[in-house]
DNA sequence: AGCCTAAGTTGATCGCTGTCGATATGGAGC
DNA sequence: GCTCCATATCGACAGCGATCAACTTAGGCT
């Protein structure tokens, strides 16, 4: 996956100033993709916003009939978001509880502004 | 794609309080969410990095070097940024120079927020 | 003209993703 | 026990996405 060093350049008149080399941001960046990715997705992203603005924990029941896919692709949806870290589910019986964890969110925030 | 009634709950005790139904968010979600996918990922995010940064037009041959990825790739994600709106491009000459349009992030980070 | 060089496009490959139906898990209640 | 019910998982399918090599486009230069 080396890129070819074609950057020689070599008559003169440079195209632009070098950029700064976002080295620091290498690992960052994948964490803050992965985030991103996870809100790519106008479901996620419409389950990520009714779960901030109850600012509580919802059942899964509840959010089931607010989407038109099956009970098994939401399930799905919650799986992704739980994985990128940004809810979490908690078990009271027959039914399931998912909240948010705002961290996340907060560091791909900081990061937009 | 119909979703199955199964909002009976027959015998008592609701799992929990109804949620608002977030119907006003369809279109926002969407517009989000394909923002948000054009961020999930780690090259891309980097790229919008580096453009915001340097708060001005950057060559591409400025950017090839700093990726592993071949240059065709690379074209390939500016392209993906572009249909997003979230960068726009200009060509002088041989060269063509990418900028950040800060709109389509900043409606990003409001939601965040 | 002819060559070089930067950037974009094409075509192919391969893995990931969203979706469903079907099935499994596991608690509640009879 | 057995039966319902809510959620998760599985298997399969279609579509998208990231990547490369190869090629094309188009501007500069001699």
């Amino acid at each position: 996956m080396e890129l070819t060093p074609k950057t020689k350049r070599p008559k003169g008149e440079p195209c632009c100033e070098p950029v700064v080399y976002p080295d620091v941001e290498r690992e960052q960046a994948v964490r803050l993709a992965m985030v991103a990715k996870a809100i790519g997705d106008p479901i996620r992203l419409q389950l990520l916003d009714v779960l901030r603005k109850h600012a509580g924990k919802v059942c899964v029941c509840e959010l089931v009939p607010l989407f038109d896919v099956s009970q098994p692709t939401l399930s799905h949806h919650l799986k992704k978001l739980r994985d990128a870290g940004l809810v979490d589910s908690e078990r009271q019986g027959l039914w399931a509880y998912y909240y948010v964890l705002p961290e996340a969110l907060a560091e791909l925030g900081a990061w937009l502004a």
